[in-house]
DNA sequence: TGAATTATTGTAATATTTACAATATAATTG
DNA sequence: CAATTATATTGTAAATATTACAATAATTCA
């Protein structure tokens, strides 16, 4: 490109994304980590992620295509988190990178699914090595996010099978937030909030009382909001 | 730097930030504009911001700097939006720009002490005219954001006089969030907040009652996050 | 002194949140 | 098959928060 050569020195930065991939089971919180087998940082774990190739892609699209390659996974819900470009942070030079973080149906996903030649692991989000780059204080970032989100929108859902007990989702709640939610007082208000629908089938195979299953119902949680509803937990 | 040249393509990006400033008096909510001066988009109005110097400014630093040549103010409250970089958002080539927003005390702010040669104008958030790159983007972004944060956040105080009054503090969250509060249940709220004080002053030189003059105080509302407390209006 | 203008305040009805424990349903075991 | 084990499910009363609503107070100005 035929630019004006004082701007040259301006158009010298690369950009990534990192993407923080969340995933829940009876463990509770998990993120997903890759073992990194390139320089710099090679074999140590890290959020997963890349450099935007300049010529086609774009954060979201780069975001996309990190998850893709790491899981096999597409129409997975993901969302930007913030932009971290401090002067230190890439030992190669300027490179700023778009955070994001993602949330799986941990069932879903399939470790043969991955292309990358690098380990990829499941850490129990409060069982986490230290971490390269800045990364860290992404992951720091992220969980803040999921937090605030969670309370905000119907999330959640994304996180678990597509079929799932009040247990469960209270369970999800209580491993995110931190804190313990009265069993009574939690379903009354999710189920006041009506948008998750009772499916009519049971848990089997299990050693106790089984649980219903519900599922989230978009159709009906849509409807709310363009009546003025906010979902708020 | 001598970097593996494969590298090389990846950095090639440039890094903008963009500086969404909002300001508050008698009309309702600003946005602070300038007339861009250079090209591209050279004689349109735009939102404030700048490349970011690779050599030694971050993200937050350039947004900052930004700020004080536009106002002279610094120490101000602001906050990264998101970043965006679609591939045809600037015409010099890949320029991903980084977007802030920052609320400042319009009271403070004086048009002599900016060192740009472009003007630089309040427009009524209502009165916008159409911005260049995908400005109007940003714009979108950081009104939802700053709705979203005045009511979790004690910021609001902000965009107001260290001084102010309750009816000026109700007209801010009114402009804000685009709904009416009813005013003794607005008051009941706020001050049962306990962290804005009685200054014990008025106002003078007004043609009606005078109303009391209040202060945020961060004192308080430190003391009260740590013990729990969550605003929430 | 009265008119104009905005500031300030309380209460009752309604809705929401909280605290709290007994009963139900399945598999398993003796 | 009765008892045990384990988890699921449900209601109510008290406390708290939100909402709806209008009369009085303090100042300037004519």
């Amino acid at each position: 490109m035929g630019l004006d050569s004082n701007l040259q020195p301006y158009f010298q930065a690369a950009v990534s994304v990192d993407n923080v991939v969340f995933g829940f089971d009876e463990n509770g919180l998990n993120v997903l980590l890759i073992y990194r087998g390139a320089e710099p940082f090679r074999d140590t774990w890290a959020i997963p992620g890349d450099l935007i190739n300049l010529k086609d892609e774009t954060p979201d699209s780069s975001a996309v295509k990190v998850l893709k390659n790491l899981t096999g996974l597409d129409n997975v819900y993901m969302d930007q988190i913030r932009t971290f470009g401090s002067l230190g942070r890439h030992p190669y030079g300027r490179v700023f990178t778009v955070a994001y973080f993602a949330l799986i149906k941990i069932q879903d996903y399939s470790l043969e699914a991955a292309s990358w030649a690098e380990r990829a692991e499941w850490f129990p989000i409060n069982k986490l090595p230290d971490l390269p780059f800045d990364h860290n204080e992404i992951l720091s970032y992220a969980k803040d996010l999921l937090k605030m989100k969670i309370r905000k929108q119907p999330i959640g859902f994304e996180l678990l099978p597509k079929y799932f007990t009040l247990t469960e989702l209270q369970r999800l709640y209580e491993a995110i937030l931190e804190k313990e939610f009265d069993v009574r007082n939690f379903r009354k208000k999710i189920l006041s909030m009506d948008f998750i629908s009772d499916t009519g089938l049971k848990q089997n195979s299990v050693t106790h009382r089984p649980a219903k299953l519900y599922k989230y119902n978009s159709r009906k949680y849509n409807k709310l909001l363009t009546s003025g509803f906010i979902f708020d937990l």
